[in-house]
DNA sequence: AGATGATCATAT
DNA sequence: ATATGATCATCT
């Protein structure tokens, strides 16, 4: 597989979006080696395979995927009735040393600022090589929407900067929930205690709620659940 | 059936 | 363990 270079810029990321709409996960995969028959042990893979087609090279350090673009990456499997599919993982929740932390300062506004959306066939009972790549399109917070976030995050915050980590389910939250986050159950992190205490609890991420990535899928598509204006998708 | 809690791969 | 990329699968 040949390296492909950062996008200078945000026409040129786009023109390579639009290169993979309509496609199949397998012709966009075949350059870059053989498609898994399940993303069971590969939950990451498609992901990683449109950074690659991108030209995205953040790798796993903590930075946007395309940085000089202020851009973030994420893709999002749509149902047979082109629904979410699965909750979107934003950032790790910070657990410690979190005073002075503001959401205007959090990883969630800075990830969720401007994001490049590549929606595709999800569905478990479609081959993953058969799955299609849908229309990319950017999108940022309105600001409704960007006041939800925030109303979220910082009930979120509140109960971790007081030591209620562990009070925290995933039924919290309108649109931006708290959930594990880790390689399995027993892995643990430090967070705040009851008495200002450290704790070792299981790391948990911020994710957005399929209702709120709906709207979002639906507002770029304008998607009405009409099976006449689903021909856009591909 | 859908959501919650658990889990999978890789790099550093 | 933490960062990146997420989906799985059990439970309600």
């Amino acid at each position: 597989m040949a390296n492909i270079s950062r996008p200078s810029s945000v026409e040129e990321l786009m023109d390579r979006c639009f290169a993979l709409a309509g496609r199949t996960v397998g012709e966009i995969a075949a350059r870059h080696g053989r498609v898994p028959s399940s993303l069971l042990h590969y939950k990451g893979w498609f992901g990683q395979l449109i950074e690659t087609e991108l030209g995205a090279d953040a790798g796993s350090t903590p930075v946007q995927d395309f940085t000089e673009l202020g851009i973030e990456l994420k893709t999002i499997p749509l149902d047979g009735e082109y629904y979410p599919q699965e909750t979107t993982f934003v950032c790790a929740a910070p657990l410690m040393n979190i005073s002075g932390i503001t959401y205007e300062g959090s990883n969630v506004r800075n990830k969720l600022a401007r994001v490049l959306w590549v929606p595709f066939t999800g569905s478990r009972d479609v081959p993953v090589a058969d799955r299609i790549i849908f229309t990319p399109f950017l999108w940022s917070p309105t600001p409704q929407e960007d006041l939800e976030l925030r109303t979220d995050w910082n009930e979120h915050m509140e109960k971790i900067a007081t030591g209620l980590v562990e009070t925290i389910t995933a039924r919290d939250g309108a649109v931006l929930q708290i959930r594990p986050k880790a390689a399995d159950g027993r892995a643990l992190t430090q967070a705040v205690g009851r008495d200002g205490t450290i704790v070792m609890t299981r790391p948990r991420g911020f994710y957005l709620r399929k209702a709120f990535t709906e709207r979002i899928i639906d507002r770029a598509y304008s998607l009405k659940r009409d099976p006449a204006t689903l021909k856009i998708l591909s």
